[in-house]
DNA sequence: CCTATACAGTAACATTGGTTACACATTGAA
DNA sequence: TTCAATGTGTAACCAATGTTACTGTATAGG
């Protein structure tokens, strides 16, 4: 396990905390949309992706729900580690994109390196500035988005994260992403398909131009 | 100063620091409506709010705004924060919602004591914990209310500010606030109107039923 | 007092996005 | 092979929001 947690975070952490995090750490795998936490579950480790990709979706009351960014390999979720220190309970929902790997640190653990390690706490403060720059950019995309630029964004995140232009997903699943339907998505798409920017198939959509 | 800094904070930050406080960190006022920062600012120092409101704004390329939250007595701005540790450019506007006085500590001080006191390390990482929590409920608002439940939760948060029923301000302002057009805000008052929820003033709005 | 300006009310219309309904194709399981 | 479940295409309609245009009124400054 040293030698992934290694190749994830050398370029962060002294030797001493990656040994640390390895003897501590518990090693997690996921499978792809297999659930990796739900809202209102209580939040007791913090965890570092070691390989793979994690969405984040925030839901409202009726379930309606609403992805707010992904998490790729070396990031750790700021949002987690907000409960964490609050011993508060998840407000956000994570979902494997694909097969990932994942290391969870103890709540304890987290809070004692914050004092010994540098490293670490400027490791958490990175997290955190992250976080909020890609909650702005959420922001931005709701508010001052048309639902069509919003698809692309999706679909260019999407085949980024999976460094593959081909999008494999259901205009469905799209509709859940962006809180809209699926009737709506599909006509976008078709207008999309007949500009040239992309190729529909069933099951999966690939971006010509980006 | 100190026993303004000590009023705000005192049951926060231990004497030491407090005194460290009102000797690095200069005093600023600014007058209702005065501009705080702009889009784009480098930020060299971190505000703590000791009395009054602050609005913080996210603009977009063509200068559409919309309101993120309100900043209170005790606050400091984690987006701040953020570019300070980041030493980058202010993402957002920042504009006094009334007479407000606040105190700017440097970079260099706001570094060295997370280091040196535990209680200002707590209290940044409050701060951004209740940064992010604020945008996942911005984010909520503009994603699953529709532009009449937004409006009255804005008169609400304003009421609230400003310990005041009566809201003073105009339509167009709450639509710059809301990102939508002065004749969308005045129909849906309107409307809130007729049902008793407010009542409408030139230049102001009084929250009837909460 | 007079007038320019800011503020508010409202109608008519355009656009975007959401809903319902149905057709048809693909796929996997019985 | 057959059938049910899933995915997609599309029309027709509806609701929410945005736009344009015009009205009248309050207010501040000359």
């Amino acid at each position: 396990m040293l030698q992934e947690v290694f190749d994830a975070y050398s370029f962060v952490f002294e030797e001493e905390l990656l040994e640390e995090i390895s003897e501590v750490g518990i090693l997690k795998e996921f499978k792809e949309n297999e659930m990796i936490i739900a809202i209102g579950d209580s939040v007791s480790s913090m965890p570092l992706l070691l390989s793979g990709a994690i969405k984040i979706l925030r839901e409202d009351q009726d379930g309606d729900e609403l992805l707010l960014y992904f998490l790729e390999r070396g990031d750790t979720c700021a949002m987690t580690l907000s409960c964490c220190l609050g011993h508060a309970k998840s407000e956000i929902r994570a979902v494997a994109e694909m097969p990932t790997k994942l290391i969870m640190i103890p709540i304890e653990k987290m809070e004692e390196w914050i004092s010994k390690y540098k490293s670490w706490r400027d490791f958490v403060f990175e997290s955190y500035h992250s976080r909020l720059s890609e909650m702005l950019d959420t922001i931005d995309t709701i508010a001052f988005l048309n639902m069509d630029e919003r698809l692309l964004k999706y679909l260019r995140d999407k085949a980024k994260i999976n460094q593959n232009e081909l999008v494999q997903t259901t205009h469905q699943q799209i509709a859940y992403d962006l809180h809209t339907s699926r009737v709506v998505i599909s006509r976008l798409l078709k207008k999309l398909e007949l500009k040239g920017t992309i190729a529909l198939n069933r099951n999966s959509i690939e971006v010509i131009d980006l």
